[in-house]
DNA sequence: CAGAATCCTTTACGATACTG
DNA sequence: CAGTATCGTAAAGGATTCTG
């Protein structure tokens, strides 16, 4: 399919732009690319959010319908998250800009140098 | 390219996930697309988006070598704006997004409708 | 018309402490 | 360990006005 020149009047372009601009959803699904994971794992894996962040994250997905979230009753509590289909299917274009990252990340860095001189 | 286990630790990821972490860089560099443009025109084709927070925008961008900006002397003032070559070379995943958005935008506003009832 | 200056509101994000 | 509550800061975004 081709995107045309109607491309930023579309509302849904809009909505994808929005579902990746902050700072954690894009780094949350991608850490969830692997299956479910539980909160503490995550927090682990993603490294430098905090809980509150991250829970805020985990809800903001989930009322996109991108993640799931799984209860399963117990004295230890037994929370998971994952992805759902819609989820998984935002994992190609998001690792599109990792793979852009790896090779272009040096020459943003560059710039920011230069601007910061 | 493989994007591994060590993707979220590396700073350039993050650098990438960060560069569209804003409502509206993708939005402008996908306006940039076809090439130069003037500030106005970009403010008409973009619609929605406030003179202050356009030029915040492109600043930015400037910033991290993702745009140039060219002033030629004259009585009207002629600016324009130019993606730099790592700035197009942002151009595929940002259309891979939009790509997405038109195939699953309604899913998202689905699992938005609802959440919100 | 470019864009800087000002003022304002909202929200993301972070740190910490507390509850079940 | 999950997750909420509270507090605080910083930044984004919007509206308006003014200048070259």
């Amino acid at each position: 399919m081709t995107v045309d020149q109607g491309f930023l009047a579309d509302c849904r372009a809009r909505l994808a732009f929005d579902l990746l601009a902050n700072t954690w959803n894009a780094v949350v699904i991608w850490a969830l690319r692997e299956g479910a994971e539980r909160p503490g794992r995550l927090r682990e894996r993603i490294g430098g959010i905090s809980p509150k962040v991250l829970t805020e994250t985990l809800r903001r997905l989930e009322f996109n319908g991108l993640v799931e979230r799984r209860v399963r009753a117990g004295a230890p509590p037994r929370v998971d998250y994952e992805l759902t289909d819609l989820g998984r299917s935002l994992l190609p274009p998001i690792e599109a800009f990792g793979v852009w990252a790896f090779e272009h990340g040096d020459e943003v860095m560059a710039a920011q140098e230069r601007g910061g001189s």
